[in-house]
DNA sequence: AAAATATGTCAACAACGCTGACTTATTTTT
DNA sequence: AAAAATAAGTCAGCGTTGTTGACATATTTT
């Protein structure tokens, strides 16, 4: 099974068999996941290009729209990335007018992050056309379809905090 | 609706409320979709680092496998990336000998990509925290909840090549 | 013989992760 | 009140993986 025949000069032992689903393992789902997340990222990717931002401008504009009054510890325990790589973002959001920021009103030491009218307009912006592929995706399922796939979507999560 | 009092130095206009899927947005497929996916690939990151690989060259071992035999533009055109972004990963994985090249039996311009034993062994040692993450995804569901899933993922998904 | 094709390569750049070290406010502890 | 801890910011450098542009080589097609 996939050696070279002795006579050939690359004599390298190789496999000319495709790994399947055989094997117990779901390279449908592998795969699925794989092409649906880079499609399912592309249409934001495409919109932040033109304001020169990327995706991880995308991912601290969502969740600052999504929890107003967040503070920078909570930002970096939902990304789960360093102060330093989230420095880099948050800056140029806060410069560009996208996000602001608000001392803590218990904790002054805090900067609670708050999206401005024009952060919240990004926000919508990007989730709009992935909503359209959700939308489409889900076209024609019945509601128990849909909550099977929130429920994969959760079961293939790490435990969650709290 | 979030606007500061004028007496606060601070008066730029910002959003105190939470965006939620009321607008029709499904954030909890959003969200989930990211979170889902991030922890997905920790685990293949993890085994990758011991050998000094990253993302790049797992989705590379993982395609050979899948297809013996694709030549590279058959690899680009999976992958969608540029023929020198897959160059610096491919030649690290044929140096290290966990992929070999043979020269396309009718056309000799080409290189014919098979998985060495390691190789093989290498796709195989990546899916598997992979798919015991997927079954627990899948766990207490029926054939039909799985079978939504499935045409999720692909309906998430661009049109697909052929 | 000329053109097209498959692949490889050099160089430079950008986005976005990371580590380590250090500063400034502010709050909590002693 | 002094000391320690905490929240946030900053500087500097590095690694992976994507990008563009230009060019080289072997092979096939025209």
């Amino acid at each position: 099974m996939g050696r070279q025949t002795p006579e050939r000069k690359n004599t390298i032992e190789f496999h000319d068999q495709p790994l399947t689903d055989e094997g117990g393992i779901d390279f449908e789902v592998i795969e699925g996941f794989f092409f649906a997340y880079r499609d399912f990222i592309s249409d934001p990717d495409a919109i932040l290009e033109k304001s020169g931002f990327g995706r991880a401008h995308h991912r601290v504009v969502h969740f600052v729209n999504r929890e107003p009054g967040m503070t920078v510890a909570d930002l970096l325990d939902t990304l789960k990335i360093t102060k330093q790589s989230l420095a880099r973002v948050l800056k140029q959001l806060i410069d560009s007018g996208y996000i602001c920021q608000v001392a803590g009103p218990e904790d002054r030491r805090q900067r609670r992050l708050y999206p401005t009218r024009s952060g919240r307009d990004l926000a919508l912006a990007l989730a709009e056309p992935q909503q359209q592929r959700i939308a489409r995706a889900f076209e024609g399922m019945t509601a128990d379809d849909r909550k099977a796939v929130l429920r994969f979507l959760a079961g293939m999560q790490n435990a969650r905090r709290e």
